[in-house]
Formats: structure tokens, C-alpha cells, sequence
RNA sequence: GCCAAGGUGGCAGAGUCCGGCCUAACGCAGCGGCCUGCAGAGCCGCCCAUCGCCGGUUCAAAUCCGGCCCUUGGCUCCA
């Protein structure tokens, strides 16, 4: 059984095939002007399950996925609170913290995460290539790309040029031959109105707002475009054609059809042989993004319900579909997941338990765990279906639970393959951790100390100060130091 | 206006590429029962679906074809 794969650029599924040795894997990654929000964590997910079911099939996977640390959103930023005095400070310090987040969602480390600032000598490489090969040209000391001399544009989103309702920046029209043209070099740095326009506090702009940095180039001291970032980076750390290019739906156009542009008319090889669109997260029917305010920021998330509970949301809709965000989707995330980890531990459980040494062979019990496997294989070979992996592991769960319910032998046998498929697949193709719970434990453990405390408080109240200095003197034993305040009881571990 | 994705039970969401095993998966919620000091977990059983609408093809359609309605996204920064 091999994988097939819904490819943008045709439309179809298709097997998929490496080009090379290798599989060449491209994350679009994040413009990083904020910190991360669960649309942004749904592609690194998904993208990640993907990583991980190709090094399942005995590929090697070579994964690259970009941070965008020259913006003007970025610029935007600069001077705000303590975030930093310049464009990159800024960016570094947001890299950061999705670094942190990227952490605890329990993903696998890309190969490399290449930054636009690093690699502006490719770019400008790459227009000069684009300009030497007629397709871009120069005005004012920026550089554009014709549009009209790449007879593909428009093969990845079927648009056609007449036909759109508007294309490009007003403002940069008067030196663009096609309004559809877009810039690969911008002359100068980033303009006062740029900047206030993507303010995200009510600052003043002042007398002298931040430019954000500028690099000299032939067409003299300017920054890159938006796009031609990927198609350097994804060329120097990958190949002139990568294998799989993957991004948010709402990247189609115009970014990803300029990408092919650009790299296909400086190449003449193809760009990208695999495009997979993930859906875009929605809260109450709407997309969630960083311009509409109704996102739920990463780290809180991972407060909140911890990265087993988010990675199975996520994994409760294939890649390509929307998928709306509510409370509601994320407690039943949470049912999930803690069937699987019951299941997981009541398998564990018997297998270590005192009557270990009976033993009873259960042809269902195997027979499930073997179905699942293969079951499990086939819905993530058909288009990395993990919502049906999931179901295929929650049918384990009910076997598991089958066979454990009220019996006095177990199947000891089956019951550790049991244990090896939750944790092969749903732990390591699908990222969850069922490793006892280091997740959340701190969490748990604030909310224990805090209700000891409770119980001490009431015992002081009444009087009962002996309890009360036990329970002290008990939590002190555990390695936590309670200290009572003027404002108040306090603890440290 | 143009392009793309989608409309399946109370919710959520597979299945649609390759029509029949779909009498529609998995799960959540709800209702019975078992177990249980109580609760939870677990187990067994049940309820809820004219698969957006209309027409067509076919022995057979949620699945293919045509038309229409509606939703979301893209065409401006966006994962």
C-alpha cells in the first residue's frame, strides 16, 4: 500500500513518490510579528504528522520550515513595550517564543529553520537571475516581477489575471507594469505609513519611526519582497524542486503562485512537485487570525489543555479541512484523548499486575490489534487521514477495554501489542505522549499544594493549628516550603 | 464578479478520488442496564441521518453528470 496525496497544483490525488533519496519538505512558516496562535499550530501539526508518517515509511525526511523576520509588520513593532529596538530584536525575540511553543506541542525539530535575514545575498542572487532572464525589471530602485512573461501563472490557483476584482498595492501601481506584478526588491526601507498602518498599539509614529533594516543591493539600498524569501530559502537548504510544499490554504494566492513563478522562471525546473493546503482554523464561522483578534494564542492553549489534548483537536479533522476551534470541540478533544491514555494505562496496568503470571490468549484482543495497525496504515496512507488513524486506535481502546473488563487472565501478549501500537502510532506518529504524563503534571501539582492548603486554612481557621502545622510540616517532607504572610500563604517547590 | 473548499444525526466529523460490504465509521452529548458504599472509569444495549435542493445516468448514488441555493476562504497582510 503506498501514500497518495491531494496535490493543489492538479487537483487530484496522487501517489506520491520522492524524487530523490530523500524527501524534500517545505513548511511555510510564520511571519513572526506576534507570537503564535492555533491556526499557525494547526500546519506546524499537521505537517509535523506528516514528517513523522514519512520516517514511518522508512523515509528519510528533510524538513525546512522558515520564520519571516524582515516585515513590516515586524517594523511595526519596534520600540513596543520591551520587545526590542530593532526589526531583528524583535523577530529573535518571537522566534523565541515559538520555538517554546514548537516545544511543548511535542514536535519533531524541523532540519532547519532558516531566517529571511540570513539569506539575503540568495536573494538578491535570485533576482538578478529573474531580471538576466527577463522576467523581472527595475523601477526606482525596486525590482518587480513581470507577470506577463511566465505563461504559467496562475497554474497552482486557477486565477486568471482579467479577471480579478483587484490585484496589488495601489501605491505601487504607478511604477508596476501589470497591476499583478509584484515587488522582489523594495527600494528603501519600510515607509511611515506602512508602519503606522500595522501598529498594534496607539503609539504615535513620532519624528523618526523605525525603517526596519535595509541591505545595499545593485538597485541600491532596499529589502526584499514577500515572496521571494521562500523561493531562496527553500532552494538553498532544499533543491531547486523540493517534494512536498506545504502551507495554509489562505497562502494559494498570491503567495504560493508567486513562489512558482519566481522559482520556475529562474530555475526552468519545476518548484514543487506535491502542494498540500492545510484548512484554516475557525472560531464561530470565521477564520482565526491575527487581524481579526479572535485567536487563542499557542502558549495559552498549551496552559490550558496541554499538547495531547491539542495535537488529538487537531488530529480530529484531516489536514485539508476547516476545522472550528470552541470549547466544546476541545473538551471532546479532551474525551479523546484521555480514552486513549485510560486505555493505554489499563493495558500497561495488567500487564504488570499481580496475576501476572496467569496467562490466557485472546484471539479478539490480537485480531483488534492487529486491525488497527492495518487500518491505521491505510487512513494515513490515504491522504495522511488521521482522523480515521484516531478512530482505528479508539477501536483498540474498546478491545483493550473488552478484554481487561472482568476477566481474571489475560492475554499478556496481546496486550503488549496492544501497548506498542498506542505507542508507535498514536505516540509516534501522531505525537501524543503517553509516556506518564510529565504534561500537565505541574499544573496538577499547583492545583494539589493549593488544595492543601485550602484544607490547612480551614483547620487554622477553626483553630485546629496542630493539623495545621502537620500539613505544613507533611508538604515541607515533599520538598514544599509553605510560608503564611501578612498578604497571605505562600509556596515554593 | 472571478477562483477554491464545503453543505452528512442533538454536536462534532469520516466516508465522496476508485458507485454496491453506507442497513453511513470514531467520538461527544442523551437514554436504559451491569458493575459500584457514592461518584468516576469500564462493559452491554438503545435513541437521533429523506447524506443542501431539483433533475439525470445506472440493475445500484452520500459517492458520477447538469442546474440552483447557502456557508467559508482567496483575489489586500495572513498558516
Amino acid at each position: 500500500m503506498t501514500l497518495s496525496v491531494t496535490n493543489t497544483l492538479t487537483g487530484d490525488r496522487e501517489e506520491f513518490e520522492p524524487a530523490g533519496e530523500e524527501v524534500l519538505l517545505y513548511v511555510c512558516g510564520l511571519t513572526v510579528s506576534d507570537d503564535a496562535h492555533l491556526g499557525h499550530a494547526r500546519v506546524w501539526t499537521h505537517a509535523d504528522v506528516m514528517h513523522r508518517w514519512l520516517s514511518h515509511l522508512g523515509y528519510e525526511v528533510r524538513h525546512v520550515e522558515n520564520f519571516t523576520d524582515v516585515n513590516e509588520k515586524v517594523v511595526a513593532r519596534v520600540g513596543e513595550d520591551d520587545l526590542g529596538g530593532s526589526e531583528l530584536d524583535v523577530a529573535e525575540g518571537f522566534i523565541a517564543s515559538v520555538i517554546e511553543d514548537m516545544r511543548g506541542l511535542n514536535l519533531k525539530r524541523a532540519t532547519v529553520y532558516p531566517r529571511v535575514s540570513e539569506h539575503v545575498p540568495e536573494i538578491i542572487d535570485l533576482v538578478e537571475t529573474l531580471i538576466d532572464r527577463g522576467y523581472a525589471y527595475e523601477a526606482n530602485g525596486s525590482v518587480y516581477f513581470d507577470v506577463t512573461a511566465f505563461e504559467d501563472y496562475g497554474k497552482l490557483s486557477n486565477q486568471h489575471l482579467d479577471e480579478m476584482e483587484s490585484q496589488g498595492n495601489p501605491d505601487e501601481r504607478s511604477e508596476k507594469r501589470h497591476p499583478a506584478d509584484f515587488a522582489l526588491w523594495k527600494a528603501g526601507g519600510v515607509s511611515p505609513s506602512d508602519v503606522a498602518e500595522h501598529r498594534k498599539d496607539d503609539r504615535p509614529l513620532g519624528d523618526h519611526p523605525p525603517t526596519g533594516e535595509t541591505w545595499d543591493s545593485p538597485w541600491g539600498e532596499g529589502r526584499p519582497g514577500w515572496h521571494i524569501e521562500c523561493s531562496a530559502m527553500s532552494t538553498t537548504h532544499l533543491d531547486d524542486t523540493i517534494d512536498i510544499h506545504v502551507g495554509g490554504h489562505d497562502l494559494v494566492f498570491p503567495h504560493h503562485e508567486n513562489e512558482i513563478a519566481q522559482s520556475e522562471a529562474a530555475t526552468g525546473e519545476q518548484f514543487a512537485r506535491y502542494w498540500l493546503h492545510t484548512g484554516l482554523l475557525e472560531t464561530a464561522g470565521e477564520k482565526m487570525s491575527s487581524s481579526l483578534g479572535n485567536y487563542f494564542y499557542v502558549a495559552d492553549a498549551l496552559a490550558e489543555f496541554g499538547p495531547n489534548v491539542i495535537r488529538t483537536f487537531y488530529c480530529s479533522t484531516n489536514y485539508g479541512s476547516e476545522q472550528t476551534f470552541s470549547e466544546a470541540a476541545m473538551a471532546e478533544a479532551e474525551e479523546r484523548w484521555e480514552r486513549l491514555e485510560r486505555a493505554h494505562e489499563t493495558a500497561v496496568d495488567a500487564c504488570d499486575g499481580v496475576d501476572a503470571r496467569t496467562k490466557a490468549e485472546d484471539e479478539t484482543l490480537r485480531t483488534a490489534v492487529a486491525e488497527t495497525r492495518t487500518e491505521f496504515a491505510a487512513a494515513m496512507n490515504d491522504d495522511f487521514g488521521v482522523r480515521e488513524a484516531t478512530a482505528a486506535l479508539l477501536e483498540l481502546a474498546t478491545a483493550v477495554n473488552r478484554h481487561v473488563d472482568g476477566r481474571e487472565a489475560y492475554d499478556y501478549v496481546g496486550l503488549r501489542r496492544a501497548v506498542e501500537a498506542f505507542e508507535e502510532l498514536g505516540g509516534g506518529v501522531l505525537g501524543l505522549d503517553f509516556g506518564g504524563g510529565t504534561e500537565g503534571d505541574a499544573r496538577l501539582a499547583d492545583d494539589l499544594i493549593e488544595l492543601v492548603l485550602d484544607v490547612r486554612a480551614a483547620e487554622r481557621e477553626a483553630g485546629n493549628y496542630e493539623r495545621a502545622d502537620e500539613l505544613r510540616d507533611d508538604l515541607e517532607a515533599l520538598g514544599v516550603t509553605v510560608e503564611d504572610g501578612a498578604d497571605g500563604t505562600t509556596y515554593r517547590y
